[in-house]
DNA sequence: CAACTGTACTATACTGCATAGTACAGTTGG
DNA sequence: CCAACTGTACTATGCAGTATAGTACAGTTG
């Protein structure tokens, strides 16, 4: 499920939150789904238990996740809703770094069509999920 | 003329490779031009001269500086085209950050919306520098 | 009760960033 | 030539963030 990159300049606790973060967007991880015990994932991952934990407490932080003493650490309720707001600061991003790109001279068209493709990509995968799989690409 | 930010979680020495690239651009630094001394820079900025000098090798291992021991540092023949094509990499990011925009479920016009923001002003900045000519900056 | 869960704490080590200080070499203008 | 500037190199120190190791306590479950 987490994959971490230990030669990345994230720190791996970032990247287990940003993943997490990642699999509740795409639904992989649903409101009230456990998430694996902090000794469970510091196995599976070769991370000491106390990074591990630090990932937790930012999720909890956030209010993505509830901990349960005892019990586990579950998807808060409105996880999904939530992070759907906060993922719109990279709009601000986007604008940031669009800035860099007129400067250097680079044509709109050719950042549209980013997102098009994007976009496209995202209708491609429900129609395909909805008909059928295995389809040619260009 | 830079701008440095200590509470930033940016390193000092890479804000200062950042704006110097954004000099060069936005044609405030041009080809030849030479850039501030790294004793001077450290001064004006409070900065360590170790510090501003982690920045110019920075510059100098990309290209875009050309060090002259006992004359100074000068912005690179080519060191805005190179610059532009480098800055392409910023697609790739925005591709990311708009492949989070869509899990999150933010409609495509609103993404556009900031891409032709950004570039309306562009063109808003076109035509005002021709009607008022130049304008002075520190 | 044993085995699991989250949580808290101290201690250690490594890394990157920034600072301080010193030193050497090349250029320039008086 | 010399003083004052330029870039460059080096060592040493301090600090913060990250990650590790180990221990401990409390709640839940079968």
């Amino acid at each position: 499920m987490y994959r971490i990159d230990v030669m990345s300049r994230v720190p791996v606790y970032e990247q287990i939150v940003e993943q997490t973060e990642k699999f509740i967007l795409t639904g992989i991880l649903k409101e009230g789904d456990k998430i694996p015990s902090v000794r469970n994932l510091s196995v599976s991952l070769s991370v000491n238990p106390n990074t591990i934990q630090k990932a937790v407490s930012e999720l909890d932080r956030r209010g993505l996740v509830t901990s349960v003493p005892g019990k586990g650490c579950f998807i808060s309720d409105k996880a999904k809703k939530s992070l759907s707001v906060v993922k719109r600061n990279n709009l601000e991003v986007i604008r940031e770094k669009t800035e860099e790109l007129v400067m250097a001279g680079i044509k709109k068209e050719e950042v549209i069509e980013v997102i098009e493709e994007v976009y496209e990509q995202k209708d491609l995968i429900k129609k395909g999920n909805q008909i059928t799989g295995g389809q040619g690409n260009d």
